[in-house]
Formats: structure tokens, sequence, C-alpha cells
DNA sequence: GTCTATATCAAGATAGAC
DNA sequence: GTCTATCTTGATATAGAC
């Protein structure tokens, strides 16, 4: 934790690990300073209000998906099997990282009741996630076949984060893997 | 909600529904005491704390599922599909009800990493919920299967809540209970 | 850019009157 | 059993010195 001068950019990839691991509510202004290496008052140099950082961190983690994982899906250099591997590897690495389970469904299950700005962002990771996922099987499968299953798999994903984290192991996730991996030939 | 004289079991029902719809950490007592039409210093009269009255909720929701309706899957008197049909509506009602989405789901992703007190109860409704499911499901299936179905099934219905709130619609939790009953002939 | 200090407010929880 | 009043703590946020 640096004691002199750090930058937005590390403050976001800091508060992502904490949001993930506390969640939304029960993370408060301070318990991202101190991981920052920052006193409180210092912190609102860089973000006015938690619900911006928030925001941004929904954003970089949005950016990061479009810019390393979702391509993945459209790499024509794979061949389907090959591809869905890769892109649920980078998936799973981008979105998930040790413990805590993952922002995305955390942040939507905790928050979408409430915090109607979150929503446009989650809905569109998700939406992309889907039609990236749908774009892999497509090469496999009919369309409305594809699409169903994507929807399904992203589902079962997100089950299998939430029995994980109950459970504390990552076998359910590992054997989900397997099970999303075993569709494509 | 009644001004004067109210019950614990009635403070635990209106607490599920605000718990569901909110949240565990962005629930307040206040909010609690208020859905039940009591000031705040009354609801400490029922409850000593926050934890305490999250607890009970769970164990309500346990008991009302150990009664009502994991006993649907060993009802003898119904055919496989015909059981899964009862078995999936009753335990959407039970754990959904209108919003605010699923309150083992939500309860799980939100505090298992930290309230540790919850957990077992947790563990112990899954568990159940899946068990009974594998049960229906062996009627036709071989164990192992059956087994890894009903985890399967579990976790998509987790999944398809996330999505239903995120998208404000029950239309995927309604195709994901069609998809689940078509598993059974 | 970071710090300390502080204002403000809400939340969990308690005390005691009725 | 419910109320009002209050305590205490912790959280968001701001101000101003260094």
């Amino acid at each position: 934790m640096p004691l002199v001068k750090t930058n937005k950019e590390e403050i976001v990839k800091t508060a992502l690990t904490v949001f993930r691991k506390n969640g939304y509510y029960n993370t408060a202004m301070s318990d991202l300073a101190e991981a920052c290496g920052l006193q409180k008052g210092s912190f609102y140099h860089y973000f006015p209000s938690k619900e911006l950082i928030m925001a941004e961190v929904l954003i970089s983690v949005q950016s990061y998906l479009k810019e390393k994982v979702f391509p993945i899906a459209y790499d024509e250099s794979l061949q389907g099997k090959a591809r869905l591997e890769k892109f649920l590897l980078k998936m799973g690495k981008a979105i998930l990282q040790q413990d805590g389970g993952c922002i995305i469904g955390n942040t939507t299950l905790e928050t979408s009741g409430q915090k109607v700005v979150f929503k446009p962002i989650l809905k569109e990771i998700f939406e992309e996630w889907k039609s990236s996922l749908k774009h892999i099987l497509a090469l496999q499968y009919p369309d409305g076949t594809a699409g169903r299953m994507a929807d399904q798999m992203v589902m079962e994903f997100e089950g299998a984060v939430m029995m994980s984290q109950l459970y504390d192991t990552d076998q359910i996730l590992k054997d989900v893997f397997v099970r999303s991996l075993s569709k494509m030939r």
C-alpha cells in the first residue's frame, strides 16, 4: 500500500477487490481508503462518493472485458471448443479472482432494487457476456438454441459462484466449467 | 400495520419481506420497525439485534420449507413430472414472492463472507433443497445424474432470479421453470 | 496529494416513563 | 407492549493545514 502518491487507476483496482469481498453496502469509505493506504479524507481527493467509485469500478470491469475477454469469442483462429475454453477461463479470472465471488453478480443482487445508477452498466455487461457466448455456441448450434444455452451458462455460472462462496470451495465452479465446455465438440 | 400489540411471528414475517427487498446490510432496524408499525425502540422488545432477527427469519423460512415444500418431493401419490411441477411452484412461492429476489440466495451472496452465523442454516436449506430435487429426478435418472441435475437446477434458478431482478421481468424465471420441468416425462 | 480535524447524520442499541 | 429520549458508534463527507 503506497504511503505517498497513488492514482485513480490504482484505487479503482483496489476498490474492486474490496467491493467484491465485502459487497457494496458493507464496504465503508474507510475500508477503501485503508486498502489503498490512504486516510479517509485523502480518499475524497479522488472520488467524491461511494456511488461514484463503484460506478467507476463497474466501468473498469466492463472495459477490461470488452478489451480482453469478449473479443476471444470472435477469434476465428480458434476452434469452437478451444475458443470457449479460453473465453471461460479468462472470464473467470477477470470477474472472480481468488475469493469474494463475482463483482457483477454480487452488485446486481445487492443493489439492483435500490441503486438504479448501476443497472444500465450491469445489464450491458451481462448482455455482451451472453452474446459473446452465443456467438461461440452458434458455431455448432442453431441460433435460438445457442441463445438459450448462452443464457443458461451465465445463470449457471452465477449460481455456481453463489454455491462456491457458501461451501468455501471452487470445485462447484470447476464442475460447471467442465459441463459448459462439454457443450462444444 | 398494527399500532398496538404485535408478536414475534408477525414481525418475522414482515422482516422477511423487508430483508428480501433491501438486503441485509441495507436494511436498518428502523426500516424493520416501521414496516411493523412500531417505533425503533419498541422493536428491541422483540429482538435484541439485527443479526438475531435475520437468523430467525432464515429459520422461519427453513421451517416452512421443511413443512410445506420439501415433503412434496416425497409425495408418492404424484407422478414424477407432476411432483416436480408442484415442488417448483411451491418453492418459488415460498422463497420469492412478488419482488425482491430470493431471500436465501441474496443472503448467501451478501453475508457469507462476513456473517458466519448464517452459513450453517443457508447450507442446510440448499442441501435439503438439492436432495429433494434429486429424489424426484432419481425416479427417472441414475443416482449420479440426478444429483448433478439437481445441483444444476438450483444454480440455474438462482442465476435466473438474478437476471429477473436486473431486467425487472419474471419471464426468465418462467423459462427456467419450463426448462426444469421438461427434464421429467 | 496527503494529512488531521471536524461537521453531520444515520444506525444499532439502551433506559425509563406510561 | 409501546413510547420518547438518549447514548454510542460508525459512516459519509468537508475544511483547511502541511
